[in-house]
RNA sequence: GGGCCCAUAGCUUAGUUUGGCUGGAGCACCCGGCUGAUAACCGGGAGGUCGUCGGUUCAAAUCCGACUGGGCCCA
């Protein structure tokens, strides 16, 4: 099978030889081409009368630039939306989505001007404060659009959504008011993370930011019962909140034990927690449960919060534990989530001493006028001097701090709007249940156990910069929520101002009447939790319903994609709304991904070491290395990054890929061979198991990105390209020095092209930019025609060529290939040394039969043997070990091959070895494929005579005219090398041949 | 304190759903090979207590439990 005669000219023309170009330059090449013909603009909307594919860009928060684990949940979502374009679906939509308000925004302006608190906030002005944050979104919202287009993230940045545009406030307006018709938007207390310092509530994600390592008292304190010779003893390691004691709260079917403790009264605590008091064996008079103490009153640790109904007695609830403290909790209904809890359903109401600075006023002169964690050391010193403190020790544990001030937080029941979420529970459970996910635990375990414990949700925020809360309160205190400008205007009685901006500054001057009474009502001081904006994304980016759009309310999204932190954030945001205003879920599949851990396993965004900026590395690698690196990992789990494994993603699979559409490209240019679109219809054996390759390869693409799973799209390709470059072309590469018209030529040509122009079809949703170099590049379209993007044509057909019985055959084959060489190997016998035969017993030839002889010729080229025998199994003791090697199996040997060369065929090979070594001295001196050459080679003995009966066969190859041969030692000269062939030495003069 | 995920060679990992034949592969390393893809490609070698302990089973990397370590979320 293998041609004779020279070698063809192949890559040597003007740019074939030097290969691919750098990932880097084709970035580069592939995002000029598609800037200059526009080609983004005209694929991002999909097929305008395609099948609706149903999406929405979860919108980052513009507050800083973005880092590298954006990167990841941007590729997932743009290899999903790409293969969909190219599946000829309209994306509905496929809008750019930028977060620009909130605190994140206002805390980047803060800190430009130094301002800390909301008097130096006002000092500052309120409206320039809201212009700076618009700007600073602005500012960060091109810096994101720069990335995502480095990146080959195809969105509509042109026509953007923000979330402080008028049209989408709206649209929220209307999403609030909604809910506030149906009573699912109210205000109310809620226990919220708090910086007295900075005067407001913190949202959890910024409180997880600032715990820190801290000390803290860590007391037992008596509570004297009422009419009682007993004292209960309560452990807390915040004094400061005692003045607002109302209940203390016990578990009902925990035990407690009365304990004498010799001085002072006797003392009631968990019998668990006894024998951490009470070292040795303390007198114990009664034993009785929590329930036993239910209602028992109590008298007070300090009098700051005053009478009021049933207060001061002991309650029961499951939270209680006794592992800590004393299995008596101290409830201070303002300073805790369960106290709240407790202290609602008990009707005791609340007692906050503390100003919105957090500092104590009239109500307890002890401490007026000392911040909270001031006040503890006073009102430990006024307990011990009572003698009602029992124990006093500090504890080292992890407290929450403010992460901008540093100062201390503190947990504090606050007025609040909030969305009820609780009553919601059962619709988000039911609607989720329907929802698919990669990966499939989410679903029911992280996001689903949080739907299942779902918390009213406070949206309320005491801030600037935000949406404000659509609602007005009248002097008799009716809530009027307005859902649109329109009834805006009217209810105030007035024309908005043109251009009306809906922030803060604008909206808290216009009063409107009541709803209920007519009164005149003024605005609550609140903007809105940026989260609901952004899961209001789906309609408001269409200011839905105020205009006609594509947004359908009865339809979920198909398809988003984000990281795992928003299962708390958008995704739950998302479904809230969705489930509140449209009784569907808010999307049909989600894809999410993991966060990237630095080299040292610590995460990406905390990072305080190098940090790996993405729009450098865009531009220095090429995205679709970084791409790349995304899609062949498990996303699904922590990724570790660093440049090394960056560096590495570009060079295996895009590598070897690069480098066979360079040797392709070589050869098709050096003989202008045409590029070749239809199947092939080649009955060459590699050229019909490639074709069967990439249709097995279409198949495994499209299955996972049909199921939105880009991991098996990517492993496949990596398969193919494995294949295609260590297979297909090392065993093709003869045929491809075959001349132009040589049949065999066509034929390899024409399936590589069809091939690699197939392959960049299949890889355009995951490396967009390599598949249209490539595409460019084989399909001759040279990056002119813009209309002829790869990623604007469809998406590859079946071809119906998958043969499962030749890649099977093909498989065993290559295990064939394996046990030769390992047997050669064994032998000591070169690749390059002819051997008469290879011999395989029985079964392994079975899947080889439909190959043919086609196969067998294959197999005896692959492995340099003249004959491939198949033998029954019996009959090994043909082959005796002194003269063959054999490679046992299961049920006897499997296959033989001799252990040594017949003298015909040694001669044969030292023959190859001479003119492998002339061969590529005729590569260091410089020449060219077809430049001539004149040779004298000086050899003595078997070379002599190997080379001797070969001359013209030898000539011809080497293109040595003329061939001299000679045993006479040549002299030392520049052009003369010397060689050793297995200790056999000979020596050769090259001089190059004028054209 | 509660929940979810993870642990396989120095590194990156396949295999775990559905238990089964010597646990595959890539990078790096050592040795060898390659007649024009040579910063490519091929073979061989070395390197694994499949985190630990226990259980189920004829049989466990795979199923179950506990523990240890890591990541994340909640309190």
């Amino acid at each position: 099978m293998t041609p004779s005669g020279p070698p063809m000219p192949a890559s040597d023309t003007e740019d074939g030889a030097a290969g691919a170009p750098s990932p880097a330059e084709i970035h580069r090449r592939v995002l000029a081409f598609w800037d200059a013909q526009r080609i983004p603009e005209r694929a991002v909307p999909g097929a305008p009368g395609g099948p609706v594919f149903r999406f929405a860009e979860g919108p980052p928060g513009v507050n800083g630039p973005p880092h590298l684990g954006h990167v990841e949940p941007r590729t997932l979502k743009d290899v999903v939306l790409r293969y969909r374009r190219m599946r000829g679906h309209a994306i509905v939509s496929a809008m750019a989505g930028w977060d620009c308000q909130g605190l994140p925004v206002e805390l980047t302006i803060e800190k430009r001007h130094g301002l800390k608190s909301h008097r130096e906030i006002e000092a500052f002005g309120v409206e320039r404060f809201c212009d700076e944050c618009r700007a600073a979104a602005l500012e960060y919202e091109a810096v994101w659009r720069e990335m995502s287009q480095q990146l080959g993230f195809w969105l509509d940045y042109d026509h953007p959504y923000r979330t402080m545009d008028a049209p989408y406030i709206e649209s929220v307006w209307w999403a609030l008011k909604s809910m506030f018709d149906r009573g699912l938007l109210e205000k109310g207390h809620y226990v919220l993370a708090y910086c007295p310092r900075c005067e407001t509530t913190l949202s959890s994600h910024e409180v997880a930011l600032g715990y820190a390592e801290t000390t803290d008292p860590s007391v037992t304190v008596r509570f004297p019962l009422v009419d009682d010779a007993r004292d209960l003893l309560v452990w807390t390691t915040t004094p400061w909140t005692l003045p607002a004691n109302l209940l203390v709260v016990a578990h009902p079917d925990l035990e407690y034990s009365v304990v004498r403790t010799g001085e002072g009264r006797d003392v009631v605590l968990a019998s668990e927690a006894v024998a951490r008091y009470f070292p040795g064996t303390p007198e114990v008079t009664e034993r009785l449960t929590g329930r036993d103490l239910a209602e028992r009153r109590y008298r007070p640790p300090f009098d700051g919060a005053g009478p009021g109904p049933g207060r001061y007695r002991i309650v029961l609830d499951g939270f209680v534990t006794a592992t800590e403290g004393t299995g008596l909790v101290h409830c201070a209904p303002s300073f805790g989530v369960d106290d709240y809890r407790i202290g609602l359903r008990e009707g005791v109401g609340v007692s906050d001493p503390l100003d919105s600075r957090g500092v104590f006023g009239d109500a307890l002169p002890l401490v007026r006028g000392k911040g909270f964690k001031q006040a503890d050391p006073i009102l430990l010193a006024d307990l011990g001097a009572r003698g009602l403190l029992f124990r006093s020790e500090t504890l080292r544990h992890t407290y929450p701090f403010c992460w901008r001030c540093d100062h201390a937080l503190l947990y504090r029941a606050i007025d609040s709007w909030f969305v009820r979420t609780s009553r919601l529970t059962d619709a988000l459970v039911r609607l989720n249940a329907g929802t698919t996910w990669i990966p499939a635990h989410l679903r029911d375990g992280r996001f689903g156990n949080f739907l299942t414990q779902a918390k009213d949700w406070a949206v309320s925020r005491s801030r600037y910069w935000g949406t404000p809360l659509p609602v007005w309160i009248c002097p008799a205190g009716h809530a009027t929520c307005v859902g649109s400008f329109a009834e805006l205007a009217e209810r105030s009685g007035a024309p908005l101002p043109e251009p009306f901006d809906p922030h803060r500054v604008t909206v808290d001057r216009i009063a409107v009447r009541c709803a209920t009474c007519g009164a005149a009502a003024r605005r609550e001081p609140y903007t809105i939790d940026v989260w609901f904006d952004a899961g209001s994304a789906p309609f408001a980016q269409f200011h839905y319903p105020f205009e006609p759009s594509a947004f359908d309310p009865r339809t979920p999204l198909d398809f988003v994609s984000e990281a795992i932190d928003q299962t708390r954030g958008w995704y739950y945001t998302l479904l809230v709304i969705a489930t509140a205003l449209f009784d569907r879920p808010a999307f049909r599949n989600s894809l999410t991904c993991e966060f990237l851990l630095e080299e040292t396993g610590r995460k990406m965004s905390k990072s305080k070491g190098k940090v790996l900026e993405p729009i450098a590395l865009l531009d220095r690698l090429g995205a679709d290395a970084i791409r790349w690196l995304f899609l062949s990992q498990d996303f699904t789990s922590p990724v570790r990054v660093s440049e090394t494994t960056l560096e590495r993603a570009g060079n295996r699979t895009l590598g070897t890929l690069r480098n066979a559409v360079a040797f392709h490209l070589g050869n098709a240019r050096a003989d202008a061979l045409p590029p070749v679109r239809e199947v092939p219809a080649s009955s060459d054996l590699l050229d019909r198991w490639l074709l069967s390759r990439v249709a097995g390869t279409r198949t495994a693409v499209t299955g996972g990105l049909e199921s939105y799973d880009p991991r098996p799209a990517a492993a496949a390709v990596r398969d193919l390209v494995d294949d295609l470059s260590t297979w297909y072309l090392r065993r093709s590469r003869p045929r491809f020095w075959a001349p132009a018209d040589h049949p065999e030529r066509r034929a390899a040509h024409a399936t590589l092209s069809y091939a690699l122009a197939e392959i960049a079809r299949l890889a355009a949703p995951l490396v967009p930019f390599t598949s249209e170099w490539i595409y460019q590049e084989v399909t001759e379209l040279r990056f002119a025609d813009g209309s002829a993007s790869v990623h604007l044509g469809g998406w590859p057909a079946d071809t119906g060529r998958y043969d499962p019985v030749l890649e099977a055959g093909m498989r065993e084959l290559r295990e064939i290939v394996e046990i030769g060489r390992e047997l050669r190997h064994r032998a000591g016998v070169k690749a390059r040394i002819p051997l008469a035969e290879l011999v395989l017993f029985g079964a392994p030839s079975s899947a080889l039969a439909p190959l043919g002889p086609d196969g067998e010729a294959l197999l005896a080229d692959e492995l340099n043997v003249k004959h491939v025998l198949r033998v029954p199994v019996g009959s090994a003791d043909r082959y005796p070990e002194v003269d063959w090697v054999l490679r046992a199996g299961e049920g006897g040997p499997i296959a033989a091959m001799p252990r040594r060369p017949t003298p015909a065929l040694l001669e044969e090979g030292l023959a190859r070895e001479v003119a492998r070594r002339l061969q590529q001295s005729r590569k260091e001196i410089g020449l060219r494929l077809l430049d001539r050459v004149a040779i004298t080679v000086s050899l003595t003995g078997p070379l002599y005579e190997a080379v001797q009966a070969r001359r013209a066969a030898l000539a011809e190859d080497l293109l040595a005219d003329p061939f001299e041969i000679t045993q006479e030692t040549l002299p030392d000269g520049p052009d003369v090398r010397r060689f050793d062939v297995d200790g056999l030495g000979f020596s050769a003069r090259l001089v190059r041949v004028p054209a």
